[in-house]
DNA sequence: CAGTTTTCTAGAAAATTATTCTATTTCTTG
DNA sequence: CAAGAAATAGAATAATTTTCTAGAAAACTG
């Protein structure tokens, strides 16, 4: 792809990465400019170079983390065949991304909708849009053959992604007593439920 | 409850209705405490005396407004009889919130989990808890008759207040197209199906 | 009801955090 | 290589939150 990488897309790499880690280590509250450059080794200047402001940066740090959760659940869909197993595997993908990647997983739900979206909520919106748009495309036939329930594509997205993104929520809040293998082994199947045409 | 309402009550109150209303007209990044200092009266001093903190003030904020979502949520529960119509009247009275209270929603909705969460999470979840657990009661002796699935409660949390959730937020940033009417007409059977008995 | 204590109000000063700005270096290109 | 563009650097500035001291109002006590 870059046989030559700049110079700069090391820096916004640095830049995301350390970003990510301190917000892993020291929550929303430590959060800050001062503590993204500690931890990067990058100057002030560069960081402004490259993404204008902080919430700049968090907003490409989320749409970053955001895209990896969708490719890995397209990713699983594209493996399945019938609605039934597609629709499970979203759930099941959406669910080990949240286990094995709770860094990222936290970020989404801890950043998401909250501050940095102000200013740059347009441009995470259509990265968003685009993602969601892949499955929509792999669900409408599915929908038009009837193994799917005639739903409009909005409500379908919610009935999958709600219960499942609430427990990611719950799970890395870590209070509420969430267990993610058990909810592993009983969403899909619920959610497949709630589409089931009758 | 109150014959002499204390001189603070007042002042309390105050804070938190010109907070929200800052809240809906600037957004988050209008969210200051200068901007709720003018548009309250209130003095500096009062605030910190009060809230602590800025922080402590969001806090409060949407400890408020989410008892007042759930406590209409028990309500309508409270009149139903069956599970099916419990259910339902769950998910219909967290959209019709939404739509009624637009601000209060949104300021659930978007500083829920949000940076105000660090420092009193622990409160916030209790009181969240406080609510959950009557809706628990209410429904554990109907999934012990076998009227709903026997499924962890917290899953069965998760699988109702998921998709809602996630459609009063979409509504909420209205960029998606949703469209509340149609979901509240729609997702209450579907999320049932998701909870009825095999 | 005078004296005392606590609660509440007030806003200036300090600390923290984000942003702007100018200068310098490194890369690219003709 | 010269000229311009991109990237780095950090001091200075601006914005925002928090602390702190002082005083007014209310509640309490004998």
């Amino acid at each position: 792809m870059s046989p030559k990488q700049q110079r700069g897309e090391a820096t916004v790499d640095r830049l995301l990465t350390a970003a990510l880690d301190v917000y892993a280590a020291s929550g929303q509250s430590g959060f800050t400019v001062n503590a993204v450059l500690k931890a990067s080794g990058v100057s002030l200047g560069s960081l402004y170079h490259h993404f204008g402001s902080f919430d700049g940066l968090a907003a490409a740090l989320y749409t970053r983390c955001m895209e990896q959760l969708f490719d890995e659940m397209i990713a699983a869909l594209s493996r399945a065949r019938t609605a039934r197993t597609g629709v499970r595997a979203l759930v099941t993908a959406y669910l080990r991304f949240t286990e094995e990647r709770p860094d990222a997983a936290l970020f989404i739900h801890g950043s998401a909708y909250s501050g940095y979206l102000s200013a740059h909520s347009e441009h995470i919106r259509t990265a968003k849009a685009a993602k969601l748009a892949v499955i929509a495309d792999w669900l409408r036939p599915r929908v038009e053959a009837g193994e799917i329930a005639p739903l409009p594509a909005p409500l379908i997205e919610v009935l999958v992604m709600g219960p499942v993104a609430e427990t990611a929520h719950r799970w890395l809040s870590s209070t509420y007593d969430m267990d993610l293998t058990q909810a592993a082994r009983i969403l899909p199947d619920r959610i497949w439920r709630s589409l089931q045409p009758d």
